[in-house]
DNA sequence: AATCATGTATTTAATTTGAATACAACGTAT
DNA sequence: ATACGTTGTATTCAAATTAAATACATGATT
């Protein structure tokens, strides 16, 4: 089991646009760089406009970033793409029996521990932005020319 | 998407064992309470008891705890019943394109960040035992008896 | 020997994912 | 205004995962 690739392809789109912010971001250019089709990064834009995001206008090619890269964070892009549900990280066995002392009691008992994972896991992702993936980015490149 | 029922189940195998250790646990007893075939249960024992959780024997009925449940944590029974792979919670997409600045440094890049997430979701996890569960269970037992 | 339990393999249906195709709606340029 | 390229959306397809279900070999007890 695996969380959707919806979500690092998400930060990739995010990323490339304000690397590419000088040229044009067409949803065919973003799938090259991906190595996805089209398709499928027009429905992420889809999500991450509906997210407030993104701005990108039907017809008109290019996507741009609705904030600055300093205010996303992958949380936001976590949520955007809908990858988890709210408290639905962890699934739960429906219908314990009743007629148990731990059936009837499990569910109530565990939830409040999984929420609190989740929410540790979303409070990571809540402390790093766009731009510092941005940065980080261009950073290792840096490095990479000066090795080679 | 959502982590597998398998660890909920493995929580509620322990605390059942736990609560009914004067009992004998059997792979049908426990189905009843969780409310599933037995078979689903005896695959999960089967991975308890390879990570060393629980005690049980071929043909012979019931299981037991191998540890005292204070010993037990629930990222025991996470690792144990295999519902995420090592690294593995969130999924990238292969091959970005190694021509584009991005596509060949994003997953460098957004990998630590990833692993911490995961590693969050895991301390908490680490942090709560069997026991706990057990205890929260009986409190919450003692005080449905109260109002009826 | 008969019975019951565990351990394991296999099949099935349901769900999710990503890839792919098709096409309508929208804007721009000629 | 016509043609072309882009976004937006619906639909189909194959692959993977999950849980349910069945079957049966192995082991232990009576």
């Amino acid at each position: 089991m695996s969380i959707s690739s919806r979500f690092t392809v998400g930060i990739h789109i995010l990323v490339l646009i304000e690397l590419n912010k000088k040229g044009i971001s067409s949803s065919e250019f973003l799938a090259g760089s991906v190595n996805t089709n089209p398709t499928l990064i027009r429905k992420i834009m889809g999500m991450l406009k509906k997210a407030g995001l993104i701005e990108v206008q039907p017809g008109i090619a290019g996507a741009k970033l609705a904030k600055e890269p300093f205010f996303i964070t992958l949380l936001d892009v976590y949520k955007a793409v809908d990858v988890v549900k709210e408290k639905e990280l962890f699934s739960v066995h429906e219908n314990p029996h009743p007629d148990c002392l731990v059936g009837r009691n499990i569910q109530d008992s565990i939830t409040p521990v999984l929420s609190a994972a989740q929410l540790a896991l979303e409070k990571v992702l809540g402390n790093v932005t766009i731009k510092d993936i941005v940065k980080d980015i261009v950073e290792k490149e840096k490095c990479k020319i000066k090795i080679n």
